[in-house]
DNA sequence: AGAATCACG
DNA sequence: ACGTACGTGATTCTG
């Protein structure tokens, strides 16, 4: 086989590949080290190493600041910005991963990594080998040969750009060699050496078309007619020939390897795991168990203990404090269980559901309150046991609520992410045992099955003291132990009850749709004079922007924006845009929510969600599989859903009640505010009263429609933490006028306006905002130097104690509900939660008391300085209750 | 797998 | 000057 060597510059590709995953936070190990560039270049890495599959491989890495071009010219790349301390702290380890990798690597005193790579690009071409260069600095191309091709990085790093002597003839209509001169003429901005003033790449394209070189330029000088162009050239000749020696690598460096020690020796799969292990790269981790058969699952300094049972014993239960179900799929209400495990960190006892369930023993220790226990997913775990009629009780530690509550931030979405968080290296991921995608499935080895489990348990055992004391530290255990514990409990009875859902309704609408989205497509095709996809943005772009020639309002990233504010815009100037609009309304509804709720609803007539307790950075749920919080309301045609969510009995109908103003009834709680408190006591019309405020009206009556739209509007921005830009987007108005909105808002309401400064100096100071219960929200971007994000972040600072506090207000009425429901043997069932509103199945004769009941409640879940208001309606359907 | 779009609070 | 509203999940298309 020929030989190939694959030359890269480490330097230039670690730095792109800093750069292109700016998601500091999220590429941390569990030592707190960023890992980012590590990853990224990793990435880049392996899918060079796989298209080029080289037989030789260098990567070249600068020595450090000073070089003998410093020596030449003392500012060369001074007045760059100081290397990032995140990026720093990730270069020692570079050499790692390519040791671990099989790979060459190499840097010399004095030298660029350019000129190690200028050196055996010369050498290999010599060797007669194939060369391939890869860098993110273009000055590299100036390489490229006869058997040298270069590669540079474009878009960031996804892509590169090949460049041999035929492309950069046909690019520049130069040869390699003049790439040097173009740098001597044009200077370089990144390594900061000059060039010739007022000369850029297009004046020194030409003068090189003209002259070939720099030499020869000078020689003919005098011939050149007076211009500016000719004083500056006379002016810095130094300059220029001084650029072109900088621009010029070296081919002849003093380099101690030879082509022989380049040559690739292979991946060495124990060192690459124990680095992917120290850097917490899962997805590679799995990826190499993969490839090889022949890699040792981490040890355990003292292995637990495990053993799997056709009987459950007292004895087994005597000192068994955690309990786990394990499943591999997601969703628990089809999930097959694997196993059932229980245990300490010492013994763990591994058995069927029903073996297990069907013990007495086991039975009584599961609903005993008296034992402490730890579980991760209490909520999880409660419905998977229902299914064999037992509740859980005495839970004391739920390591996935726990987890969420001290950071929400670090997912945790298995245990082995907090396990490994606190040096537990021992516990695997799912993933590296079960595979996934099409893959996953439970291993036939009830050794390797069992050791997971048993290391899970194990590693639970030992969290639970030390995760509960972190959140006393952050005097975050009331909110834990009287707020989301009980309520993992309440939820997963709502999902295990599941609301009944009228299967034929659903499909006699989409019958309906389908019709009316056949004649849709024939009146756009007709319109558009050819058939294509009108799902498609793609597409839809072309027919509209190109074809039509209507005019680009938006762009997206890869192309024209067709989203339905530009529609919006266009449809008065054609009217085939009408029927885009409403083709894309009624495939929503038929995809998502006729076909999609279809799918869900199983035997029992019933939808049956998860409520996912762990995911939102404020402390709202949100509902998966599906998801029942997106049901549409806000068009009629959306709102016929609803007739198919129906009361399970016939003599029961579907109550609804939500908070009336729950975030602005908050905002004015926290801020203090005395007019926007004074307006909510009195029952005024918030968005009234916020009109007469910034418009200066004096009398109610005298609002305009209009005017409390826009003043909605601005109520609603004030929540968000608003921006004038945003304001202005959402009314359709000018920007200055928004700010005017805001500027009068800010001045009526200065407690408000207190408040958002106030939050955002103390999350500076102490990393993180709270809720009326303690709920925390870290915001490390509050420190970024990057403006977006920075603002970004502010805003979530002034939104997330709103929210977040909204939240817990609702979870905490939820936990009175459940509460009075379960006392007073009620046969309502609270059914749904939608943020700010209960849905309840109610028997005809606990209307009444439900909805007083109801009502009470929610509006005293907790005592503000606003009094808090509740809607109540029903229904036949969730339709009708409204 | 990611982007675009759109459903909700 | 910088470019934006806050929080979610599902579907479809596309590279």
């Amino acid at each position: 086989m020929a030989e190939k060597l694959l030359l890269i510059d480490g330097s230039s590709l670690a730095f792109r590949a800093f750069y292109s995953i700016m998601n500091l936070e999220s590429f941390k190990n569990q030592n707190g080290l960023h890992t980012n560039a590590l990853f990224s270049f990793h990435r880049m890495f392996e899918s060079i190493m796989n298209k080029e599959q080289p037989s030789h491989v260098l990567v070249a890495y600068d020595a450090g600041k000073v070089t003998f071009r410093t020596a030449m010219y003392g500012d060369y790349k001074g007045g760059r910005k100081k290397t990032p301390s995140e990026f720093q702290e990730q270069m020692p380890y570079f050499p790692v991963l390519l040791d671990a990798f099989g790979v060459s690597h190499y840097k010399l005193a004095n030298y660029e990594a350019d000129d190690i790579i200028g050196t055996l690009a010369r050498m290999g071409s010599e060797a007669g080998y194939e060369v391939v260069v890869v860098s993110g600095d273009k000055d590299l191309i100036q390489l490229a040969g006869e058997n040298i091709r270069v590669e540079i990085t474009t878009k960031g790093v996804s892509e590169l750009a090949t460049y041999t002597p035929e492309v950069i003839r046909e690019k520049f209509n130069l040869t390699p060699e003049q790439i040097i001169d173009l740098k001597g003429l044009m200077g370089d901005s990144s390594d900061n050496y000059p060039g010739v003033t007022k000369v850029g790449e297009k004046t020194a394209l030409k003068l090189l078309h003209q002259y070939g070189s720099v030499e020869e330029l000078y020689e003919h000088i005098d011939e050149m007619k007076k211009s500016k162009l000719k004083e500056n050239l006379i002016n810095d000749k130094e300059s220029a020939f001084l650029s072109k020696t900088l621009a010029r690598i070296h081919q002849d460096a003093p380099i101690e390897i030879t082509l022989e020690d380049t040559i690739y020796r292979g991946k060495d799969t124990q060192l690459l795991m124990d680095f992917y292990k120290e850097m917490n790269f899962q997805s590679f981790q799995t990826e190499l168990l993969k490839q090889s058969d022949d890699i040792e699952l981490p040890e355990e300094e003292e292995p637990v203990e495990f053993v799997w049972v056709d009987e459950v014993t007292p004895e087994m239960l005597e000192k068994a404090t955690t309990l786990h179900v394990e499943t591999i799929t997601e969703n628990y209400h089809l999930a097959e269980i694997v196993a059932v495990a229980f245990g300490n960190e010492e013994k763990v006892y591994l058995t069927s559901p029903e073996i297990a369930t069907s013990s007495m023993w086991f039975q009584s220790w599961v609903e005993d309150e008296a034992v402490e226990k730890t579980v991760f997913d209490l909520k999880a775990i409660t419905v998977l046991l229902a299914r064999y009629g037992l509740r859980p009780k005495g839970v004391k530690y739920d390591i996935s609520l726990e987890s969420y509550l001290l950071d929400t931030n670090d997912s945790v979405k298995e245990i082995a992410d907090i396990a490994v968080k606190h040096q537990m290296n021992f516990v695997n991921y799912d993933e590296v045992i079960y595979g996934k995608g099409a893959k996953l499935k439970v291993p036939e080895d009830k050794e390797v099955l069992g050791r997971h489990i048993a290391q899970k348990v194990k590693a639970l055992q030992l969290l639970g003291p030390v995760i509960l004391a972190e959140l006393a530290n952050f005097d975050q255990k009331d909110l834990y132990e009287t707020m989301e514990l009980p309520l993992a409990d309440v939820l997963a009875r709502m999902e295990i009850e599941g609301i009944s859902v009228d299967k034929s309704r659903l499909e006699e609408m989409g019958l309906a749709l389908d019709e009316r989205l056949k004649e849709l497509e024939q009146s756009i095709y007709e319109q558009a004079g050819e058939e294509f996809n009108v799902k498609s943005p793609k597409q839809l772009g072309v027919i509209l922007f190109e074809k039509l020639n209507l005019p680009v309002i938006k762009k997206t990233k890869t192309g024209y924006s067709t989203a339905v504010d530009v529609l919006e815009k266009l449809a008065p100037q054609a009217p085939i845009v009408h029927d885009i609009l409403e083709h894309r309304q009624l495939a929503k509804l038929k995809s998502t929510y006729v076909d999609g709720l279809t799918q869900f609803i199983l035997a029992d007539g019933k939808i049956h969600t998860r409520y996912i307790q762990t995911l939102t950075q404020t402390g709202r749920l949100s509902s998966a599989d599906p998801n029942l919080q997106n049901i549409p309301i806000r068009t009629e045609e959306g709102r016929k859903i609803r007739y198919a969510f129906l009361p399970e009995n016939k003599d029961s109908v579907i109550l609804s009640s939500d908070y009336s103003q729950i975030e602005l009834r908050v905002l004015a709680h926290i801020s203090e505010d005395k007019h926007m408190i004074e307006a909510f006591k009195e029952g005024a019309d918030i968005h009234s009263s916020t009109a007469m405020r910034i418009f200066g009206i004096d009398h109610a009556e005298d609002v305009t429609s209009q005017m409390r739209r826009d003043a909605k509007a601005v109520n609603f921005g004030i929540v968000y933490g608003i921006s004038d830009y945003g304001l202005s987007q959402n009314l359709n108005i000018s920007r200055k006028q928004a700010k005017e909105f805001i500027d009068r808002y800010l001045t009526e309401y200065s407690g408000v306006k207190q408040f958002m400064e106030d939050v955002v100096k103390q999350a500076k100071l102490d990393g993180y905002v709270e809720t009326l219960f303690n709920r925390r929200r870290y915001l490390p971007d509050l420190h970024s130097s990057n403006f977006n994000v920075r603002s970004f972040a502010e805003r979530t600072a002034m939104n997330s104690p709103i929210q977040g506090s909204a939240a817990d207000i609702l979870k905490m009425a939820m936990l009175e509900i459940d509460h009075e429901l379960t006392t007073r043997q009620l046969k309502s069932k609270m059914l749904l939660q939608v943020h700010d509103e209960l849905i309840f199945e109610v028997p005809q004769d606990e209307l009444e008391l439900m909805q007083s009941l109801v009502s009470e409640v929610m509006e005293n879940a907790v005592s503000l300085h606003v009094p808090l208001k509740v809607d109540s309606n029903f229904g036949s359907s969730w339709y009708e209750a409204k």
